[in-house]
DNA sequence: CATCGATGTTGAG
DNA sequence: TCAACCTCGATGG
């Protein structure tokens, strides 16, 4: 999945679309049908996102909790209403065209990530949020199979677990880990169980709740920043390069970083969320120089510090990237950097 | 065309 | 610790 600042990104376009409308849902795949007819037709008073769970509130009282988990993602379709402060990297954002198309928010192929950048295609396709790209081939598809006039809404493609519709947006989610209709009270439950989310403004309280909890730990900081009770939000990328770019040994105990790295690490997520909230990318080398930069937007195998360049030489020393198995996940690190 | 693996979490053993 | 969940692009034949 998508790592936190996606789904932030989700969230916002959710703010945007369905806030204060009426939204009818519905289970085109039937596995999500009897939850969806607690809030079918309400209007939804409330999106809201910590870490890498979303939460949508209906005028009824209850809320849709949906976690994308590995390989979840919402397809969006219809007249949609750019949410301002998601920039496009490629300069689309904001345009739209007829219903059931629109230009792709940040990368042409239709995924919120995971493209080049400097791209200029602008062909029009349905916009996917939290997956790798889908949908040259299914717009390909789709267009075959419906031909001339454009049906609103559009005909469901694949499994899809939940469909919220407004007289002008469609949001498909397929493949989520959860989704379901929650009160409030259990909402504040799962909230409660998340480490601080930076995302909706830093506060010096979310910073010292970090900082004391990773000092506090035997854990290895690299399983703590995956944890998402200690911290929400930071997935398998952004570990691997938040590591790094703090030359960071991945298997320091929490407990033995100092106060002054600990805050640094926080301080490198706030700064990274912020950044992938704003562009769609998971640009974790900003900090490069312009060309360096121009080749990292290029290529997403060049995008990065660490992660996925096992064997290759470090991009600073140019020791070779080491892959190791840690808690069922990989991990990448520079073992001289990172020494 | 079949198989693998992935930006994740849960729950069984 | 590991399989299951559930989807699809990448990879190999």
């Amino acid at each position: 999945m998508p790592e936190g600042h996606s789904v932030h990104r989700i969230t916002r376009q959710f703010a945007a679309n369905f806030v204060g409308r009426a939204v009818s849902v519905s289970s085109p795949q039937g596995r999500f049908a009897s939850d969806a007819a607690l809030i079918d037709g309400q209007v939804m008073t409330d999106a809201h996102a910590v870490g890498k769970q979303m939460f949508l509130e209906f005028a009824n009282g209850l809320w849709l909790r949906v976690h994308l988990g590995m390989y979840g993602a919402w397809d969006f379709a219809g007249d949609i209403q750019w949410d301002a402060t998601l920039a496009s990297a490629n300069g689309r954002m904001g345009q739209t065209n007829q219903r059931g198309t629109v230009l792709p928010a940040v990368s042409p192929g239709g995924s919120d990530e995971d493209a080049p950048i400097l791209d200029s295609a602008g062909e029009n396709s349905l916009h996917s949020i939290g997956a790798p790209r889908r949908t040259r081939v299914r717009m390909a598809e789709s267009e075959k199979a419906q031909s001339p006039s454009e049906t609103w809404p559009p005909e469901p493609v694949g499994q899809v677990r939940a469909r919220l519709l407004t007289d002008e947006v469609c949001a498909d989610l397929r493949g989520p880990t959860a989704c379901e209709v929650i009160d409030a009270a259990r909402v504040a439950e799962v909230i409660d169980r998340l480490g601080p989310d930076p995302a909706d403004g830093d506060t010096p309280d979310d910073e010292q709740r970090f900082v004391s909890t990773v000092r506090r730990k035997p854990t290895v900081i690299a399983l703590l920043l995956m944890d998402q009770t200690v911290v929400s939000g930071i997935g398998n990328v952004y570990r691997a390069e938040m590591l790094y770019r703090a030359r960071l040994n991945p298997h320091t105990p929490g407990r033995q970083l100092t106060e002054e790295t600990a805050r640094g690490l926080w301080r490198d997520w706030v700064h990274l969320l912020r950044l992938g909230i704003e562009t769609g990318q998971m640009m974790t080398m900003d900090d490069l120089d312009a060309d360096a930069y121009r080749a990292a937007m290029a290529n997403r195998a060049d995008r990065h510090w660490v992660y996925k360049r096992e064997g290759l030489p470090c991009r600073t020393c140019g020791t070779h990237i080491v892959l190791e198995e840690l808690g069922g996940r990989k991990l990448y690190w520079c073992p001289r950097c990172q020494a």
